[in-house]
DNA sequence: GTCTATACAGCGATAGAC
DNA sequence: GTCTATCGCTGTATAGAC
């Protein structure tokens, strides 16, 4: 059901969806009285498997390796929901109650990120000589990223891999000279694979 | 005739557009045969607003100031015709030429980035133990940054300047430390505004 | 529940008068 | 060049048989 990623939210129609999902289009609009309701489904859908996703907090030694994995199981679940993130516009038009979810959802990985980054900078593995403001724009920066990447995707062509080395890049310049070598080197495990 | 911000590149029909412009569809069609056209003439109104911009590399000497400058002018011009970023699908959809227009402008400004991180490098401002791998890491936060704001403004709700600080930002960790300070202190002038 | 058939609205594009 | 009128198509949604 996702060619709304393929062919965009707002082009596919309800005669698409019913012949892909092999069904009369009179039975779609029995089951989902209209696009609204199939998008919000969707995106229930989303949410519920973000939420299965393993998050920074719960268990708690959380190393490099394990931000990286993260990171990646969370991109590929964006990757197949593209069209939430890429064509948000169209989404938000068809299905408001959509935008108040990505929002929540987004402050709570920005609370994610900071409580992550004053774990890191108890641990001393940050440099010292940044402010908090610093820090903060960090965390700005990665919920920059997650809301855009998929934008920039379309934009760059580069495969889902670049855009998870990409961000966990950012860590890098915030590092203490040490551990930047070590973060480095976790980068050279992820697969290349569009 | 830029109601294409407000309600979506597929969802503006030509009679909107007929409407807007204070003439009828027939007319809008004699003028432009079709959508498709329609929006290859604005893209290229916007290539060559972007153009006559100044550009990093021309006149030398090329502070800080200018660089923040230079930010402001292009992305007020790029929040003019935002659905060119936002809606790249759709636009691509609709006019497929604009794509390749679009990416051969990000390209420019990647070797822009290049130059110009280059050129600090050679005065000295950077921080001296980044790797060159660090440096065209830099240049590639750029161009993500610019062909993706617009699409995390949508979903972050900030004003442009916030996004203008950001970006600005990036520069931050790659200074020298005296470096620094001076340019967090330029950021001060950004005026506040939506 | 699932189907076919159809109503109804809105789109892009064209024709033809002025 | 600019208008009005209209064609042909495609979209959503509903009605009604099975």
């Amino acid at each position: 059901m996702l060619l709304f990623n393929k062919n965009g939210v707002e082009k596919v129609t309800t005669r698409d969806i019913a012949r892909q999902a092999g069904i009369s289009q009179g039975n779609l609009h029995y089951h989902y009285a209209n696009k609204e309701l199939l998008i919000e489904t969707l995106f229930e859908k989303f949410l519920r498997k973000a939420d299965e996703l393993s998050s920074f907090t719960t268990d708690k030694p959380f190393g490099k390796e394990d931000v990286l994995k993260s990171m990646r199981e969370n991109y590929r679940l964006m990757h197949r929901f593209r069209f939430l993130f890429v064509e948000s516009g169209a989404v938000w038009r068809s299905a408001p109650t959509v935008r108040k979810g990505t929002e929540e959802l987004l402050e709570r990985k920005r609370k994610d990120f900071l409580t992550l980054i004053g774990f890191y900078q108890k641990q001393g593995m940050l440099r010292e000589d940044l402010s908090s403001n610093q820090l903060e724009s960090l965390s700005n920066q990665f919920v920059f990223t997650i809301c855009s990447w998929l934008t920039a995707k379309d934009f760059l062509q580069q495969p889902i891999d670049y855009f998870i080395q990409f961000t966990f890049r950012l860590w890098i310049p915030y590092l203490q000279f040490d551990e930047m070598k070590a973060w480095e080197q976790v980068l050279e495990q992820v697969p290349s694979q569009t």
